[in-house]
DNA sequence: TTGTAGGCGTTATCAC
DNA sequence: GTGATAACGCCTACAA
């Protein structure tokens, strides 16, 4: 039995003992700095200190400690990003998109839920903050006055993606809400449809759903017909969205297209439809929005908008490095960027 | 107009400007450590202090560097996991799980992706080690050397969840997909189906789906069954379990029951199921893996086998707490954590 | 191209 | 219960 604990390696309480930049520095016979710059500055090294170093670094398996880089520089590579929820199918392509150019860019992505719930994204916020983080990126422009005081006051790059409020100092990318409410009106109507409803979030605090529906009945009004809005009180979507097609169906005058705030409400409302022996789209079609993954596996399949979602991931990565200088942005970095929501035309409409 | 970029606060290139302890402290008129000790043990200081020092910390809007903690005490709030996809519906409810449970013990996520590439995963595994993290959570028992070789010399809580292997060293949280097959081919055997097909994935690289099929095959040789096997094409599972479906239907002798390596893959069989007129589960019952978002939504829903998603994320994040000690753990951290996939009837079969 | 000196903001250690 | 001092591991600034 060896003594370990009170003869070899006595173990310094501090500093994990781990392998640091001058243990790599002693094996190769230069100085700290230079192994510094063969991980920051490779160019800026001669072959013949690179390929030593090299060798040093792979024989004691070195990885740098970015703590200490974070705290020497003052800027770590890490970037914080709130979204409401990480297990629903509306974020995760935004959220997988991001990380794997963030990735690619060297950067570590921080990922933290707020459940639509302002405190807690504020202490998302705070938490971040404390990271030193490059970048923030939030998914709402609405928080609580704590916490835009903690943004305006940190000085770091902020971005919010998802919503598309122009008028506000963060970089945005996101697409209208409203104007895809237009757009599901504007497309029913020029498919001959005239009695359109529109099926509401029974969730509250979707303000983007509110936006769309807004869109909807600006431009039925517009097109010189009656607004037709329907509010499910059954909480979970796919309920509320059966009670809405019922609901709807049951009475005289029915409709002949609905306009659902999301996919989950839209399948529920196919569903209902179905087992009632409706023809769908003949009786009453039915367009969603989201392109949720099962929307293609509906019977009928579900015509929808799909938001761009991925992009969203994509030009938000972009405009993080841009900001951080990480990549280079002629012109400066493009603050506004709107994107667009599109018809994915299937069997329901 | 003011000449803020030469006259007020020079604005130091380094240390980003923002407040520090000290100064938090010189506003309370302590010392920096009690500040310190404010944030980590606020026990240990009087009442009068805790006071004066809460003040100061609001009324200047104080936030404490991580970094710089974490650089000092050699042990940062940050753990890393690294999943083969965060888009999917498989992973992101322990992820969300995970996160969840973790902020609330105030530690935050690092997130990366590996698409089951050993080298990605390598890469985030590096990464992530740079920054200190407390405990690292992988999704799989497969690494390259060089990744184990960098978690052994890293002496960092790991754990292995979404599978179980209870002879490796590292914790386990997760469930057995041999047993996952086992389960379904008794389910349906005791529901009375004797001519019970499995389609595999056609995806490459999927092992766990493979120990699901041997669980499957091996209880039917014991239940006097002859296992049949079929091998999709089509590489987008959607369009494979089409095919599949069609396939096997179109035989003079059919399966009285499929079971598809997931519910995807059994999403394209039931579709196709339907468009050709099939009863479901009349004519041909379906099993799927994975209760999938849309397996309640689908005509006829999907019966499927459950994995138990939250469960893992929400004992991975105890285990790990467990283990930096940030929770207590009577008699030592469980090491192995063998969960139970569920089966979730509905109408297909 | 390479090296030296000093500090980033916090916590461990030890003394009072 | 409170404080002074010395790290933690790296990078910026400047010098050679």
């Amino acid at each position: 039995m060896k003594w370990r604990s009170t003869l070899d390696s006595p173990r310094k309480r501090r500093g994990a003992g781990r392998i640091t930049l001058s243990a790599v520095a002693e094996r190769a016979g230069v100085s700290a700095i230079s192994v510094s710059r063969y991980f920051n500055q490779p160019a800026s090294l001669s072959e013949v200190l690179r390929e030593r170093i090299g060798e040093a670094v792979a024989a004691l398996g070195y990885v740098p400690n970015q703590v200490a880089g974070g705290l020497a520089s003052a800027r770590g590579r890490i970037v914080g990003m709130v979204v409401p929820n990480i297990s629903g199918p509306i974020f995760a392509d935004t959220i997988q998109a991001f990380s794997d150019a963030l990735a690619a860019a060297g950067y570590q992505l921080l990922l933290a839920s707020s459940y639509f719930d302002g405190e807690k994204e504020e202490s998302a916020v705070r938490a971040f903050l404390g990271w030193n983080p490059a970048a923030l990126v939030l998914t709402s422009h609405f928080h609580t006055p704590a916490c835009e005081k903690l943004l305006e006051g940190a000085d770091v790059p902020l971005l919010e993606v998802w919503d598309y409020q122009p008028s506000r100092r963060p970089i945005q990318v996101g697409f209208s809400h409203y104007q895809v409410g237009v757009d599901a009106a504007r497309y029913l109507h020029g498919k001959g449809y005239r009695r359109i409803a529109f099926v509401q979030n029974s969730a509250p605090g979707d303000y983007s759903a509110m936006d769309r529906r807004d869109g909807y009945a600006d431009t039925l009004r517009e097109l010189g017909l009656e607004p037709w809005m329907f509010v499910p009180t059954a909480s979970a979507p796919f309920e509320a969205g059966k009670q809405a097609m019922e609901a709807l169906m049951a009475r005289a005058e029915r409709p002949d297209a609905i306009v659902f705030a999301n996919d989950n409400l839209a399948a529920g409302g196919l569903l209902a439809g179905q087992r009632a022996g409706l023809r769908i789209p003949g009786d009453c079609a039915v367009l969603g929005f989201g392109d949720y993954p099962f929307a293609p596996m509906l019977l009928p399949s579900l015509t929808t908008l799909k938001p761009p979602a991925r992009e969203i991931g994509e030009i938000a990565a972009q405009r993080v490095l841009q900001a951080i200088g990480a990549q280079p942005a002629e012109g400066g970095v493009e603050r506004l960027n709107l994107l667009q929501c599109r018809v994915v035309e299937r069997e329901s409409c």
